[in-house]
Formats: C-alpha cells, structure tokens, sequence
DNA sequence: CCGCAATTGTTGCAACCGCAACAATCTGAC
DNA sequence: GTCAGATTGTTGCGGTTGCAACAATTGCGG
C-alpha cells in the first residue's frame, strides 16, 4: 500500500519533515480555532494567555519576543484582551517606557477553562501517540527548537 | 541547570507537545520568509507551488482542501501567480465549473531555484538532529499527521 | 425533460499581522 | 550634566486570509 503512487519529484528527507510540521502546525492551529471560538478567543489571544500570569506582569516586548510576532502584534492583542478586561497594563516604576501586563481575575478564569478544554481535545487529537512515542517526540521537538534558536541567535528559554 | 526557575502553571505533556509544534512552526516560517524573499515568493505561494506539477493541473478546490485554506485564499494566491507567469489556469474540459492550475515552464524553473535553496538552508537548520533522529522524527510526525486528518475526517494522502 | 440541491470558483468585507515611522524614555560616552 | 543612540510601545499603511454571499454549472430525483 506505500507504494500507491511514485511523485514525479522526489521530494529530500528535509523536505518531508518541513511539510509534516507544516501540515501539523495547519491541522492543530484549525482545530483549536474552532475550540476556542467557544471561548471567544483566536489562536493568537490564547497562545499569548498562557505566556501570563496574574503578578506583576510581563513587558510587551518580552512577550514579542518570546513568539516571534511584532511588537505592534502584541499591543493590539493586549488592547483587545485589556478592553475584554482579560488582562491589565501596568506602568513598570522603574522604566517609564516600559509597561507589564498581568492576567486579571476574570482573564484567570477564562484561561482556565479555555486551556481545561484545549488540554482534553489535546490529548484526544494525540491519542494516536501511545506514552513512548509521546516522549520521544517531545526530547526530538525539544532539541529541534533549541537548534533552529541557535541559528537565529535566540536564547533558548524553556518556557 | 534543568531547574532555573519554576513554572507557577506546570504544564502537562500535551500542551507542552503543542507548544513545541507551535514554535517551531513559527522559527521555521521566519527563516523561510526570510530565504523567499529572495525570489520573490511568500511561504504560503512557495508551498502551493511544492503542489503543483507542468502537466494538466489541479482543481482548485483540491488544493485549498489539501492545504486547509478557504477557497477564496487559492484564488487569490493563484490570482498572483498567473500574474507573475509561474502558473496558469486551464479549463476543465469534463467541468466546466472546474478550473486546472499547472506549472508554466518559468514557475517550473522558479520553483526548482527555490526549492533548492530552501533545501539546503533546511538541511542547516535541522543539523541539530542526527539521521537516526531524522527518521525517528519522520516516523513519528507521520503518525501524527495521520491521526489529526483521523480526527478531523480527512483522506490521509501521504502528499 | 424539470427543477432543486450540491459543487466550483470569485468577490466584498472585516479581522489580522508585519513593516516602517514616530514619540517618549533610558543609557552611556564625554 | 549633556547629547547622541538605543529601547519601548503605539499608530498608519499595505498585504493576507477566513467567512459569507454570489453566479455558473453539474447532477440527481421526480
């Protein structure tokens, strides 16, 4: 049954890892999307919830930095979140350029129930992975991140 | 080294799984933007191109199904491409709602540029992996594709 | 045949995001 | 102390994408 049908091109064992993580990337980011509209958030609100906590608060540009994206990304992400009162801006006292924000009672809440339901549908979409392959896939993805940091010169934080 | 800081939220293996996926998905397409540019091509064009093929074509719609796009997305991106002469439209002689999208010779050429040098920058990114941990990786993300098309009823094709 | 639902592709609209320019503030060299 | 350059966050702009509505065509049930 592999042998179904031959690619007119050939495609390199690089190549094959490129498109299976990017058809991962695209088959999970499809289904949290539906999952989280429950909640009234996009992909983009939730993965940034998780990076806070209710403290003292984390700076913008800590948080651009820690996903990739602009740092006009995160200001307009927290301005939505902050006037859904999910989180908080607070002015840092010892940088007044600087700015921290911190998960509000209300925005603890809705993450905590978002992610109860993410972390369930997670595992029922990973439950063609038995307990081993799971945590040989997590050591390879954990030294594959930490690779591709390095080429781009990105401390590789665990978070 | 393993325990510099404590995380307040302890996150279990799936979500953690889902965030390795994520980031690595996200330091993958900066790089690709990044190497495109150079000729001219987006990630998102540069995958629908890896698609396609010189001869007959493909339905339009079995490209936004394979890429899990909206429709209107391969129709604009398509738009783009027959603009810039890599590909072109062709009519579907059995349907005449269908529409067939193939290679031009230059969209051919283009695409073998590109697909080298996204080739072996890959190949340099992923040089943290060992060739035995390649092919662990490759089995394992192909069983995880499997199960995610399962999950979401889709044909698992192995393109 | 007829007609109605399903399919294929396109377009308008709104939301999202990266990039560049900008204001406010901090840091460091002198 | 002061000034130039770096840093932090915001805003305007253009490009991209999903969703819903639409036209054209197909196909199926009668």
């Amino acid at each position: 049954m592999d042998t179904a049908s031959v690619d007119t091109v050939a495609h390199t064992l690089p190549h094959r890892l490129y498109r299976l993580l990017h058809d991962i990337y695209v088959l999970l980011d499809a289904a949290d999307r539906n999952l989280l509209r429950e909640f009234d958030l996009t992909p983009s609100q939730y993965t940034l919830l998780t990076l806070l906590e209710p403290g003292d608060g984390q700076r913008l540009i800590a948080l651009s930095d820690r996903l990739l994206v602009a740092r006009s990304t995160i200001t307009r992400l927290i301005d939505q979140m902050e006037a859904a009162g999910l989180v908080q801006r607070i002015n840092d006292p010892q940088d007044r350029r600087a700015q921290r924000v911190a998960l509000t009672a209300a925005g603890q809440t809705l993450l905590r129930q978002a992610y109860a339901a993410h972390e369930q549908s997670l595992a029922e979409r990973l439950n063609t992975l038995d307990e081993a392959d799971r945590q040989a896939l997590l050591v390879l993805l954990h030294k594959l991140r930490s690779g591709l940091r390095g080429h781009l010169g990105i401390p590789d934080t665990d978070l």
